[in-house]
RNA sequence: GGCCGAGUAGCUCAGUCGGUUAGAGCAGCGGAAUCAUAAUCCGCGUGUCGGGGGUUCAAGUCCCUCCUCGGCUACCA
């Protein structure tokens, strides 16, 4: 335990059923900036991704391999693991569903919930699609050609029924209100509460949540032949990572609740309803939100296997580096939007804000040192008012990102950062160092130190977002010290520290072909 | 069908409690500069604020209506 204010961040566990695409990729991405943003702030961060590998469709699939099903989640498990480790992901625990730690967690939850009333056994029974693993409702269906009843995807639904237990759902609807009235943001965006909350108006059924038709599964404690069906298991993984149902465990202390779930649209309603209504019936805290972000479509059109337009987000990273990627998929679109993925607009936006942004800044900025003050940050004079307000807003500016962090608001923060970079382009215009060179060196010196530390602090702050090439660049100037409370006049740049020749952090990209577009 | 939201410059979007000439970024055009990855800086935006009607001294901003687009409308994750 430390003194720090912690901070709990998490990913949805993605089902193994899939291999990682662009969709993984981004909801994970947007969990590590903030992760890295508030452990840079000084938090305590908890971080964790991983992956949910039960149920039907995957009993199926290992069947259909080959394989034990524990085998097939292995492997495909590791190519999300593979996926963090391409992408710089910093999560600090890769959990995953078959774990026995897990299984521990899951059952007590269940017993738990069972033991103050909230789980009895009823029949579950409905048009059930085995190839999509669905129930679908009569009115949902529609006719074949034979007269055989289709599901809305066209696969055959046959009639099933077996025994189930079933979580009383319906006992939370006016806490779950409850919740969102006086919770505002613990469903983020707006819009997406709107929608939870029209949702719950319009009455909770109970949710069956065991299975007896197959056996890939946590066993319900107590019920030979029951596994339990997907949400309670799934989303207990949130409280298993840091220790439950330890509820004295340094972790669970110190971490739970969490303070966002990160999710995509499609599973909001599992994390803003079920999750919230299981916390409640046992008794524990509720996280402080859950945040939906929107989907990517490629070049203007919906992403789709049956269309083959599938994003490789190992392919984006071996084509363009993994930093641009990072950046583009935070900068380009407000965080719970959808957004387009098009090659273009990718060049566009890395050229104008990387290349020749602040990639284009620094190397200006310590090429010009390099050459001019024996390759070392030169010792500044009196500060002019333009100096001391470049770098006072600049270190002003952190807490404009902060508050953009604090609201999952990625793409603004990033877009007060780079108004900072854009603000020292200018102030270079107006002070003219290569003039001031020949007339007044003392001068030159105190611009180029005034940019090397409005460098520094940019780049520190730029961190979240880009850690390896922010990496490249502190290194570039020798800055050691990379914390959040380096920002400000109390830190400023060491004069004398020698700097080597500066190396492009950022290449500039090909506009691709008008008519492939 | 029902509920919710959106429709503002070529593109992506800001516009808080209605109040002076409706803003930003990108793209485009013109100029400056030459330290830098031909990067940078400065200047330039009359757009029926989706259509129509209404309230008001005053509406992109409120009300009504219509059109278009999107989301949600439960047990695949």
């Amino acid at each position: 335990m430390t003194d720090r204010p912690s901070y709990y961040v998490t990913t949805p566990i993605y089902y193994v059923n899939d291999v990682p695409h662009i969709g993984h990729a981004y909801t994970t991405l947007a969990c590590d900036m903030l992760a890295r943003f508030k452990r840079l702030d000084g938090y305590d961060v908890m971080f964790l991704t991983g992956t949910d590998e039960h149920g039907q469709k995957i009993e199926r699939s290992a069947e259909k391999a080959g394989v034990d099903p524990q085998a097939f989640c292995d492997k495909v498990s590791s190519r999300f693991k593979e996926l963090a480790s391409a992408m710089n992901f910093s999560n600090d625990q890769f959990i995953r569903t078959t774990e026995d730690r897990h299984k521990k967690a899951v059952q007590h939850l269940w017993k738990v919930l069972e033991e103050k009333g909230y789980i009895y056994e009823d029949s579950y029974s409905g048009w059930y699609s085995v190839r999509d693993e669905a129930f679908y409702a009569e009115k949902e269906l529609t006719e074949g050609e034979g007269g055989e009843k289709l599901a809305p995807t066209g696969a055959p639904v046959e009639w099933v029924e077996e025994p189930s237990y079933f979580f009383k759902l319906s006992a939370f609807e006016d806490k779950l209100l409850e919740l969102y009235d006086t919770q505002e943001d613990f469903v983020m965006p707006k819009s997406r509460l709107n929608e939870v909350r029209s949702f719950v108006k319009g009455g909770l059924e109970d949710l069956s949540i065991s299975r007896s038709s197959f056996k890939w599964g946590v066993p319900v404690p107590g019920q030979e032949g029951h596994v339990m069906y997907v949400w309670i298991d799934a989303l207990a993984n949130y409280l298993t990572a840091v220790g439950y149902p330890d509820e004295r465990a340094e972790a669970y202390k110190t971490y739970w609740p969490a303070n966002v779930h990160m999710v995509g649209k499609d599973i909001l309603r599992f994390h803003a309803v079920y999750w919230p209504a299981f916390l409640m019936a046992a008794d524990l805290p509720l996280p402080k939100r859950v945040f939906a972000h929107g989907w990517w479509t490629n070049e203007g059109q919906k992403i789709s296997k049956s269309l083959g337009n599938v994003i490789d987000p190992f392919e984006l990273i071996e084509s363009y580096g993994l930093d641009p990627v990072r950046f583009f998929l935070m900068r380009e679109v407000p965080f719970g939007n959808d957004g387009d993925f098009s090659r273009k607009s990718f060049v566009l936006r890395c050229n104008s804000e990387l290349a020749n942004g602040i990639g284009n800044l620094s190397q200006r900025t310590l090429s010009m040192i390099h050459k001019n003050c024996d390759g070392a940050i030169p010792q500044p004079a009196e500060f002019t008012s333009e100096d001391s307000k470049l770098l006072d807003d600049i270190a002003a500016t952190l807490d404009v990102v902060r508050s953009h962090m604090d609201k999952q608001a990625f793409n603004f923060a990033l877009e007060a950062i780079w108004s900072q970079a854009s603000a020292a382009d200018s102030y270079i215009s107006v002070q003219e160092p290569w003039k001031l060179k020949k007339t007044d060196p003392e001068r030159m010196n105190t611009v180029l130190y005034v940019l090397a530390d409005a460098i520094r602090q940019i780049a520190i702050m730029a961190q979240a977002i880009m850690p390896e090439s922010m990496d490249k660049l502190l290194s570039q100037m020798n800055v050691v010290e990379r914390g959040f409370d380096q920002i400000g006049d109390g830190n400023r740049i060491a004069s004398g520290t020698e700097i080597p020749k500066p190396e492009g952090v950022f290449p500039r990209f090909e506009l691709p072909d008008e008519d492939e577009a």
